[in-house]
RNA sequence: GCCCGCGUAGCUCAGUGGAUUAGAGCAUUUGCUUGCGGAGCAAAGGGUCGCGUGUUCGAGUCGCGCCGCGGGCGCCA
């Protein structure tokens, strides 16, 4: 907001370094002063003056006091300073030159601004990169969870933030539409099943589930087997291979069945991702690229890269750590192709990754999948930078931690799942509960928007406000709790601000700020206009977490301000224009916060 | 054995090498509603930042070594 002031303040600590015998300070570095009622920028002294006493201890072997220096250093800044338009004062406290902003241009300049920008206020500058970022990779026959609800958020959210950034952004999913689950699934509906499905996109998905739960019992042996059921058990395991080897052979019914069944999860993912606003540009069936992968298995042992054991009776295999030259394993070997030809999971990433460098033409891919296939996405990316493709190095996996319950890790086999659907329905039938009791004058039409919009973003946020890397066990009555630090207190900031904007019948055109600003007013400002460099902070380091803080902070700093300063009844017409542009100004970015992370800004609740 | 992650208040978690006294939320205790919506505000108590040792003017943050927990490691995905 200061950029020309900032550079003629450098170049005067430049001068003053040079005319004092002082080393060169270098890039200077500027933080914002710790809150205390007024606020600005500062810098400090403390490497200026270290690097000066290890050149005063050279030459004459006396030590300075480092601490003592640095003060001397600012404070000799401070006063030598000439008088600059939009600060007010300078300080040197215990090392630290402090350089205090007029409030009045300050404010105007950061309000003016983000309520001139709109839903654009904090957008990056484009940045020339198109990136992909993978996510919703759930296998179909299943049904969604709550963790496959931890991965879309956050792949939506990282998308968000990049594309918010500046990045050309492409969303890609990648369902799982084929392996030995699947089959298991699509061999025991035409068995058991055939036509029984229920009516019911979710029914339908969570149907599936459950036929695969007990087609799953049907086939695991049992401790005190009877030969009888035994034999029935192998005779289900051969006809379940040979389902998969009918699917593998193109077998026309076998084909048929799995699309039918595929198209079911399908529409559930779908209908989930539609009530979550996500909308995926590219889908990418494992089951398609299959035939590419094996392509690039024999492409891989023409360059030399892979090893064929298949004469041997093993498979082929890619030694990584010896073809990259590490004397010490990190990397290891890995097979892509099994002995009986078949494709493997990293093999089918080889060939999605080579098709998203070279049909998509993408810069930079972002992978969010569980943490647990860390190793396997590192094997991933070594094997294309071995390849020679140069966007290998900016590959990046944004590994999660999974999602457990209370009870232990989820399993469908042992029927610990607890449905996305299901969380979903229940926190919409919370929020109803709550507005019957808080605002039971709100019109029918309305309740159930505002019940999915505050439902869902008290979901999503749960998911948001930890990071990456940690695990979550899911609390069903801590998910829904509105109180504290959720979505709901987040959207109810949003909410008032928007009921004042409301009563008072619009938002002034101009107003100015040359008045006494309160602290709570003065610490709004601080923050609003910090939202632009926490975006490209949070999207640099691939984390939604640092805006799911930033929103946290800005309503827990709004309903301060709400609570002490008066707006609609400020003491003057000056003050009341000022608050409300300033209301407006906090509204807005509130709202551009919250869609960084998927979730909504209801009008009222 | 090797690799990755984690260890901060009773619980769940934030925390760019730099700002008096390490911060939130939940839980506990107390106060605030004839004011713009109380899904709120104000406040109190609660900490050997796993242990040790370096680097540094300065370490919760960086290095090294331990301890503890979780995850991963050639034909699963």
């Amino acid at each position: 907001m200061f950029e020309k002031e900032q550079q003629a303040i450098e170049a005067h600590i430049q001068r003053y370094c040079i005319e004092h015998g002082l080393p060169e300070p270098g890039k200077i570095n500027w933080a914002p002063i710790p809150f205390a009622g007024e606020w600005g920028i500062s810098t400090s002294f403390f490497k200026l003056a270290a690097q000066e006493a290890r050149l005063v201890k050279e030459r004459t072997g006396q030590s300075l006091n480092v601490q003592q220096r640095a003060q001397e250093i600012a404070e000799g800044i401070a006063n030598s300073l000439p008088e600059l338009a939009g600060f007010t004062r300078y300080e040197a406290v215990r090392g630290y030159l402090d350089l205090f902003f007029s409030t009045a241009v300050f404010t105007q300049r950061v309000v003016d601004s983000i309520l001139a920008l709109g839903e654009n206020f904090g957008r990056g500058d484009p940045k020339g990169e198109r990136i992909m970022v993978e996510y919703a990779q759930p296998n179909t026959h299943h049904s969604f969870h709550i963790g496959h609800f931890r991965n879309a958020i956050l792949g939506e959210a990282l998308a968000r933030l990049v594309e918010f950034a500046g990045f050309e952004t492409i969303r890609a999913s990648y369902p799982g539409d084929i392996g030995l689950g699947v089959i298991t699934v699509v061999w025991a509906y035409q068995k058991f099943y055939l036509g029984q499905e229920p009516e019911g996109v979710h029914e339908r998905g969570q149907w599936l589930l459950k036929i695969y739960v007990e087609a799953t019992n049907l086939l695991t042996p049992k401790e005190n087997e009877t030969p009888e059921e035994k034999a029935r058990r192998e005779a289900f395991e051969a006809e379940r291979r040979e389902f998969y080897r009918r699917w593998d052979a193109g077998d026309p019914e076998v084909r048929e069945l799995w699309l039918r069944t595929r198209r079911w999860s399908l529409d559930e993912l779908q209908a989930i991702l539609d009530m979550l606003d996500i909308h995926i540009d590219v889908w990418f069936f494992e089951s398609e690229v299959d035939e590419f992968a094996k392509e690039i298995v024999e492409e891989l042992i023409e360059k030399g890269i892979a090893d064929d054991e298949r004469p041997q009776g093993g498979a082929v295999i890619v030694k990584i750590d010896e073809k990259l030259g590490l004397k010490k394993e990190k990397y290891r070997t890995n097979v892509i192709l099994r002995s009986d030809g078949t494709t493997l999971y990293l093999t089918k990433d080889l060939a999605l990754a080579k098709i998203k460098f070279e049909r998509y033409q993408v810069d930079r891919s972002l992978y969010v999948i569980d943490v647990r296939q860390s190793l396997h996405m590192q094997q991933t990316y070594k094997i294309l930078e071995l390849m020679g493709f140069p966007q290998a190095e900016k590959c990046y996996h944004l590994g999660y931690g999974f999602v457990s319950l209370p009870e232990g890790a989820m399993s469908a086999r042992k029927g610990r799942v607890v449905l996305f659907k299901d969380v979903a329905d229940e926190a919409i039938r919370r929020v109803l509960a709550v507005i019957a009791e808080k605002n039971p004058g709100m019109p029918e039409s309305q309740r159930m928007d505002v019940a999915r919009q505050v439902g869902l973003g008290a979901l999503a946020y749960a998911m948001l406000s930890v990071d990456n890397n940690k695990d979550i066990v899911f609390d069903m009555d801590a998910a829904l709790n509105f109180d504290g630090r959720t979505a709901p207190y987040i959207q109810n900031a949003y909410v008032r601000a928007n009921s004042i904007l409301r009563k008072a019948g619009g938002i002034p055109v101009q107003a100015s700020f040359d008045y006494q600003l309160t602290p709570h007013e003065v610490q709004l400002i601080d923050l609003i206009s910090r939202f632009p460099a926490i975006v490209q902070q949070a999207a640099q380091e691939y984390k939604p977490l640092y805006i799911a803080s930033y929103a946290y902070e800005l309503a827990s700093t709004f309903h301060s301000l709400y609570h002490v300063v008066p707006v609609l009844q400020a003491e003057s017409e000056t003050m009341r224009d000022a608050r409300l542009r300033l209301v407006a100004a906090a509204r807005q970015t509130l709202r551009n916060a919250l869609r960084l992370l998927d979730i909504q800004a209801p009008e009222v609740m």
